[in-house]
DNA sequence: CTCCCGATAGTTATCGATAACATCGCAGAT
DNA sequence: ATCTGCGATGTTATCGATAACTATCGGGAG
């Protein structure tokens, strides 16, 4: 024999209430076919006995769940948290629970994940970004998980997806900053291929410059400190560039702190410009140029998609939504 | 009839690979019993029918699972991402999945997720701080849920607990401001009661100054802004305080850039002390005195005494961490 | 007065996996 | 040669809940 059960379960509820366990169960759901009196008297009862319903068996013959499953790269950024505060939201109010990873940026750790996830049979998952392992879409496909990809955007999603077009944004910041007259830009970014949201707003710069970017790659756990470090290192460059664009306002930041610092004044001898519009850029003495992203948006739009997804609904599988340039000082005497 | 089955499980391997679903179990699970000869056909067999364990099925018979619950004030903070990114790296390395909640301090909200992550049947639970919903510690108590309470402590935890000294934390700052002679502190916050963190550490700064702390509450999503608005509130006083407490390092940086705006040079003119010592503060042109908290530490430590009693050990079940006074810019002429 | 029907409640099979127990076959001990 | 022991497998019961079907009761229609 097993051991005897602690817990009490929908067997014990029954048999105080003197019913039967699929009247208990009935009466715990909401579900017709319980007298409201008798209901009434099982949910007391269930109370009193402190009663925990057992997910684990639900969902086992249902086969599915309310959760969700979201995976981003990490929390150091509020851009992640802004999306993900959008999306629980909306999942909460719609009574589902949301589970999270950070990867790290490390593609491996998704696919773990994911696998892992997968076995929990969850009723949605929401990964950052359109780049995975290599056969993560088809298994993903296989398991018929409605699945959306957030953050960045590509023709051919998983399933659906919500976000921006870095290339384009990255086009955008370029092609503005050349008007006004910008001839030597750089970048200031993490290291190729961590971030490949980053790497596509850089060629993005490339092609709205007809040329080449400078690129610093900065690994460094501090952005902000990263930020200083690598602008630092593009001052003494000869020639010195003439605008900066950074992979997020963090970065910005510090860079704008370094210039600060070298006694070199923005805008008058330099441009600087972020990502992302954060939080920070609000308070500067020097206000940064930007380029604001719809994050709260892009998490609350993909949650609906994906909830109708799950109801059966078929949303437009490719949302991309528009970037807005913010100008700080980087308007240029020329 | 229910629906036929859809997904490959364990029996159906087991058929593929002529042998019992119990084999196929085994050699799934890296049991002893099976011939290492057949388990490496089993397990080929299984990823060639992309065969998924169902968790839920697991979970069920074991009365358990590797699920680890945390729960979190918010993530717009990179001290609950540090937490966070200790605690989750040594609960993964432990074979353990952790699964977030973000409150927004509301207890309301960290209720109802712990009841309904106790349905999953969890390996253990990690709320943040020691005060919660009056009937929640004996819920918790009594669900037999390793419980782990962190950032903050108490002579009386719900089960274990790991954290530092809020109260004695302001005491600290409070006291060694005093001796620089400081004379006319004051506090920048949240709204009484939104953040009882806070509040314990304006206790400790009362007491260190033996006398009243004029406290700002500033009620404002974007922190910068908010030390922004309610340091500039400060400045009209009359007398002006001579030495600022922020409740974080990025009120503190927006008090830093109005006093900055307003002409006013701290420490010249004024002490502003942040709390935490956040990565921003190390690219500052003038460095703030803040308060190291270790949590990353706190995190680690929280898992590994969690991850101890999980396994039946005891750990100490209080853990009080220190801090440490981070001397920026307030040292005064006097 | 009988029959039928809806509301209420109970019975049985089932989800997918694992623990406990039963079996089987072969090698080394007696 | 028979027994014993152990590794390798198979069989059965079980976890807690829900779907589908069955049973019971009381009242209105015919």
């Amino acid at each position: 024999m097993r051991r005897a059960a602690q817990r009490t379960g929908l067997k014990d509820v029954a048999k105080a209430a003197n019913v039967s366990l699929m009247t208990v169960s009935r009466a715990m759901r909401g579900v017709e076919g319980v007298s409201s009196q008798k209901r009434a008297e099982i949910l007391r009862i269930a109370k009193r006995l402190n009663y925990l319903p057992n997910s684990n068996a639900r969902s086992l013959v249902a086969e599915n769940s309310d959760l969700v499953g979201i995976s981003l790269p990490t929390l150091y950024n509020d851009v992640f948290a802004s999306m993900l505060a959008g999306m629980r939201n909306t999942f909460e109010n719609a009574g589902f629970a949301t589970v999270l990873d950070t990867t790290k940026y490390d593609l491996h750790v998704e696919q773990n994940w994911v696998k892992r996830l997968l076995s929990w049979r969850p009723a949605a998952i929401v990964l950052t970004g359109v780049d995975h392992m290599h056969d993560l879409a088809d298994a993903l496909r296989q398991s018929k998980v409605p699945t959306l990809e957030i953050w960045d955007v590509t023709d051919d999603p998983i399933d659906i997806c919500v976000g921006i077009d870095h290339r384009q944004a990255g086009f955008v910041a370029g092609h503005a900053a050349r008007k006004l007259g910008y001839r030597r830009p750089a970048f200031v970014g993490a290291p190729r291929g961590q971030d490949t949201r980053a790497d596509k707003r850089l060629e993005g710069l490339r092609l709205a410059f007809d040329g080449p970017v400078m690129a610093m790659r900065v690994d460094e756990d501090n952005s902000y400190l990263a930020g200083h470090a690598g602008t630092l290192d593009l001052l003494e460059q000869d020639p010195r560039p003439d605008i900066v664009f950074y992979l997020n306002d963090h970065l910005a930041f510090g860079g704008l702190m370094a210039c600060m610092a070298s006694g070199i004044e923005s805008p008058r001898d330099i441009g600087l410009v972020g990502f992302n519009a954060l939080d920070v850029t609000t308070v500067l003495p020097v206000p940064l140029s930007t380029i604001r992203t719809p994050r709260r948006l892009i998490g609350v739009t993909g949650a609906r998609n994906l909830l109708a997804r799950i109801n059966g609904v078929s949303p437009d599988p490719v949302v991309r939504l528009p970037v807005e340039l913010v100008q700080g000082a980087t308007t240029r005497l020329q």
